[in-house]
DNA sequence: AATCTAAGTTAGTAAGCACTTACTTAGTTA
DNA sequence: TAACTAAGTAAGTGCTTACTAACTTAGATT
């Protein structure tokens, strides 16, 4: 007689399947928001039952916490700012405001998934959400601000509020990714490469505030 | 015996209740978003009881849909530039880029509601949302789009791809108000005057694009 | 081979959800 | 003032939700 193979019954090793819960939360959570996704669909995408979902995690919001908490710490946010130090110590203007868009939309692009649990985050106030926020962006205001000011006193820069630059070009590239991601999907509206954009909002940038 | 004033029940006229509903659904709608609010909430805040609100709307979707329409038609949206046409034809670059940033930002500090009531739509994937963005947003690149267009032609900006421009100048102020609504409500990074902000992020641009 | 641990299931539960039905009452009109 | 209309309510309906308890089974260890 004949062996038949049975369909290989995947029993995942308890942290392997708590990753693949987390990434399949993320994923449906962005797409609908944390009270629009049911554990019942999570567990459904998972190919397990709604049980194993709280043997992972006590209850919901502690899923949730735990995507938020995976994610900012899995991604050194602490400092994104490393491989910019060269066009720093050179002084290279155009390097570093280039280089930081390029980085950002790029990021954006590929993870946009997180992008948009950021944004639900922040739409219903949530307390990491405000914690990530709070940490990551005031980094960079204060690195990009620090330096636009350095460069105001080498005389390279018109004397202008640094934070209001700084602002001013990440509403740039932000704006940029929230269209892609958000509103214009299909780049009707417009349609160039990441490293076109990064190339016209730097100069934009530059030649907006140089002396 | 004295007359006690009995807590006059105030029984409304169809209308104005209905607007009613729409109001105070839209604030919580654009707090917890649309899965986030039930009917018994908006029923409780409004005053009434949940049936009411489904003698004026089919079922919630119908109401969120109301929401959209009532906002999208009061406003008239359909021509926001109006009141930009003495800049234009006066080729007052500064004038329209000035006045295009403050009018947004105030515009968007007062209705901020529904400024987070559009995200969650956007979010969410909704089709009115969308079909309010692709009009509104389409005309605000023809529109702007066409003068930096003309402007070029001029001699006055150099040659960048206008919707290009168009991006970086809405990215400004639109992240600007984001940041002000969603991350740092209380302007700790960045605490100016809508004037200021309009005033900078015109400067930057124009210097930013002029021949 | 027997035992034990942990990944998995099924079949619930109580509470909450959008929405309905059958009824009451305020205010206008014939 | 009687009749009628429309604004309101109370008390449900059936379904879905987050979450649980009691049980089964794959696979490593002894």
């Amino acid at each position: 007689m004949e062996k038949i193979l049975e369909p290989t019954i995947t029993r995942m090793a308890g942290d392997e399947r708590r990753q693949q819960i987390l990434k399949i939360a993320m994923r449906l959570f962005s797409e609908r928001g944390f009270s629009g996704t049911t554990t019942k669909e999570i567990a459904l995408a998972a190919g397990v039952s709604e049980a194993i979902i709280f043997r992972h995690f006590a209850n919901k919001d502690e899923l949730y916490s735990a995507i938020l908490d995976n994610k900012a710490c899995s991604r050194r946010f602490s400092n994104p700012f490393e491989d910019l130090a060269d066009q720093i110590a050179a002084k290279d203007d155009y390097g570093v405001f280039y280089k930081m868009a390029l980085n950002a939309i790029e990021h954006h692009r590929e993870d946009c998934d997180f992008l948009r649990l950021m944004l639900h985050s922040a739409l219903e106030d949530h307390e990491l959400a405000r914690i990530f926020f709070e940490n990551f962006i005031t980094d960079v205001y204060e690195f990009l601000g620090s330096y636009i000011k350095q460069r105001q006193a080498d005389g390279a820069f018109r004397d202008v509020e640094p934070r209001i630059v700084v602002r001013a070009f990440i509403g740039m590239f932000v704006h940029h990714s929230l269209n892609n991601i958000l509103w214009d999907k299909e780049q009707k509206l417009l349609n160039i490469s990441s490293e076109d954009a990064a190339r016209e909002f730097a100069t934009i940038l530059l030649q907006g505030i140089k002396n």
